[in-house]
RNA sequence: UGACCCAUGGUGUAACGGUAGCACUACAGAUUUUGGUUCUGUCUGUUAAGGUUCGAAUCCUUAUGGGUCAACCA
């Protein structure tokens, strides 16, 4: 017997597998992913969900879904019915568990009431902004409220009338009594209420009270039956009053697991600036293929396989990470090398007219992809006059260029051996076409001539071609850094999309389906978009090709 | 002048007191009818100083560096 792989576990796995060997909460796992339908699901929520629905899939447990929809200024069911499609779309299922906070603002208001009555919480008239002066630096202990020493009963009274909607906005907050000379910042009487006159999209007008985050992701967690709560380094510091609550209330002990959140070179994941970019129109929407969402990868190309690869492939540890684009991008290749279908494609046609060819249409074989063998073969049109890349030709090559050039050959791709002879420039210097003769014995198969040339080109026959638009989209930002940079307008690639309107691809490709990835030979994998464009086919490239010729 | 967390090649991540490994990148070569793929090889690492130990990346102490916390956001 050979020796079996050893199983490589990160700190949440080895913490579960402590868990169930301690049979804590008999064995069972538990989790949950709670995004916060404020924004799209991006690249960082994509590592979250992997780990999270993974880690249930490993161990036998379930996963939730639940929104965190607490505050109903910035929420909107938009983003819920978004966010429940990347899910689904990145491999994953909830089943029937999809909550939501706002599910138990009932139950999480009886909550409230009982801290008061265990004199464990206090109604604050403080304004926002003596709240703030009061609580002090992270250097030095707060004061107290003057109101921290109200009676039950009086806390009792003043919260039903928050809840009564007797009170103006921002006039009375619900507040833990904790301790306000804490190190710890969170615990300094942390805001359990806030009063907020906006509709809910769930509960609508039913309450004017909004628990904030602190106080409703635990209990609600708690509540759930949540195992191991997995959360983003930021919220370390939140765990002690997430203890403090279960403790307080005596309810199901659910923990927090804190671990390092993805960053990507050259990608912003902040929500707000996103947000930014898509209101400011510097991108198409949310799904602009340039953007780090979910819905904008789908658009791109980008296979769901992949990305959860990429998600596990990073790692999950504590310590904050950037990870190098390229990682990302090998995941990427590795998959669509393996399933995408070749095809040729002139993105930017320069004319060659074949001057010795006059044996009319030519029909030649070609693989669909040799990765794959299962995937057959095609035949393809050839003839007098093809399209070539125009960066398939140099008037005056450079040392290391082995393409086309003044009385060089190349090969056709699945077609012969070519020999530039002649080419004709417009009154702008830029050559529109050149004159070739073909070594008939060459033909791809069957080459008796005996030539060896140092490069296969592709090509496309001119009236076996359609002519569709094709747009190469670059990184949206010139830094590999962009969060580190204040305002995102400095930073924005002004080449990040170029748009093509003169492809010219295999006329096959008229067939061309959503969904399906495709390797433009030489130029990279590329997607019909999948937005309205009254029939007119428009490919997206995903990803260019590895390149080891540097320009 | 606080609390909490983190520190292994360029990047990410393993090694759980006993040979610092893997992947990506870079570079070199081989193969190739895609300058793709594939294959082979090379370079580069335990933040520092003490301590414990036969033995420390691992445990302890201190220092240094980095991150988080002062929304009625999540």
């Amino acid at each position: 017997m050979s020796e079996s792989k050893e199983i490589v576990r990160n700190f949440i796995e080895e913490i579960i597998e402590e868990d169930i060997r301690n049979n804590k909460h008999q064995g069972r796992i538990h989790t949950r992913f709670p995004p916060e339908p404020n924004g799209y699901l991006h690249i960082g929520h994509a590592k979250s969900i992997c780990l999270n629905f993974g880690l249930a899939n490993t161990y036998g447990g379930k996963t939730n879904l639940r929104f965190d929809d607490t505050n109903p200024v910035t929420e909107d069911v938009e983003y819920v019915e978004s966010i429940k499609q990347d899910i689904r779309w990145l491999g994953f299922d909830w089943e029937d568990r999809e909550y939501y906070a706002s599910d138990y603002f009932q139950q999480l208001y009886e909550f409230a009431i009982q801290l008061i009555k265990s004199g464990k919480a206090y109604v604050d008239d403080s304004s926002a902004e003596e709240i703030s002066a009061r609580r002090g630096v992270p250097t030095s202990p707060g004061e107290n409220s003057p109101f921290r020493n109200r009676s039950v009963e009086e806390n009792l009274e003043l919260f039903e009338e928050m809840r009564a909607g007797k009170v103006k906005e921002g006039a009375r907050v619900l507040r833990a009594k904790i301790d306000m000379a804490s190190p710890n910042m969170h615990m300094r009487d942390p805001i359990m209420y806030r009063i907020l006159f906006t509709p809910h999209h769930r509960t609508g007008n039913k309450w004017c009270i909004y628990p904030t985050y602190d106080y409703a992701h635990g209990q609600s967690d708690s509540i759930e039956g949540i195992t191991h709560s997995i959360c983003t380094l930021e919220f370390e510091n939140h765990r002690p009053l997430y203890n403090w609550f279960i403790e307080n209330l005596d309810i199901f002990p659910s923990r927090q697991i804190e671990f390092a959140r993805l960053n990507l070179e050259y990608t912003l994941m902040s929500k707000r600036k996103l947000l930014q970019l898509v209101n400011e129109k510097l991108v198409d929407g949310w799904d602009d293929p340039r953007m780090p969402t979910l819905s904008a990868f789908r658009r791109r190309g980008i296979p769901p396989e992949a990305l959860r690869e990429f998600a596990t492939a990073v790692g999950i540890a504590k310590r904050e990470n950037i990870i190098e684009l390229s990682r990302f991008e090998n995941i990427v290749r590795n998959h669509l090398n393996k399933k995408a279908i070749r095809t040729m494609a002139v993105l930017d046609p320069l004319k060659v007219i074949v001057t010795n060819y006059d044996r009319g249409v030519e029909w030649l074989e070609v693989e669909n992809n040799p990765e794959d063998p299962a995937s057959g073969k095609r035949k393809i049109a050839f003839s007098r006059e093809i399209y070539i890349e125009q960066d398939d030709f140099m008037e005056i090559p450079s040392d290391n260029y082995y393409r086309l050039s003044p009385g060089k050959m190349v090969r056709l791709k699945a077609a012969y051996i070519i020999r530039c002879d002649q080419f004709v420039k417009d009154q702008n210097g830029k050559v529109t076409e050149l004159h070739c003769t073909y070594v008939p014995e060459s033909r791809s198969g069957q080459d008796t001539s005996g030539l060896k040339v140092k490069s296969v080109i592709h090509w496309v026959d001119a009236s076996h071609s359609i002519t569709t638009e094709v747009r190469l989209y670059e990184q949206l930002f010139t830094k590999p850094d962009p969060a580190s940079f204040e305002t995102i307008h400095e930073i924005i690639n002004p080449e990040s999309l170029i748009i093509l309107s003169d492809a010219r691809l295999e006329k096959d490709m008229a067939n061309a389906a959503i969904g399906f990835s495709y390797q433009f030979m030489r130029k990279g994998y590329f997607c019909l978009d999948n937005g309205n464009h009254d029939g007119k086919l428009v490919f997206n490239r995903t990803m260019t090709l590895k390149d080891s010729f540097s320009k």
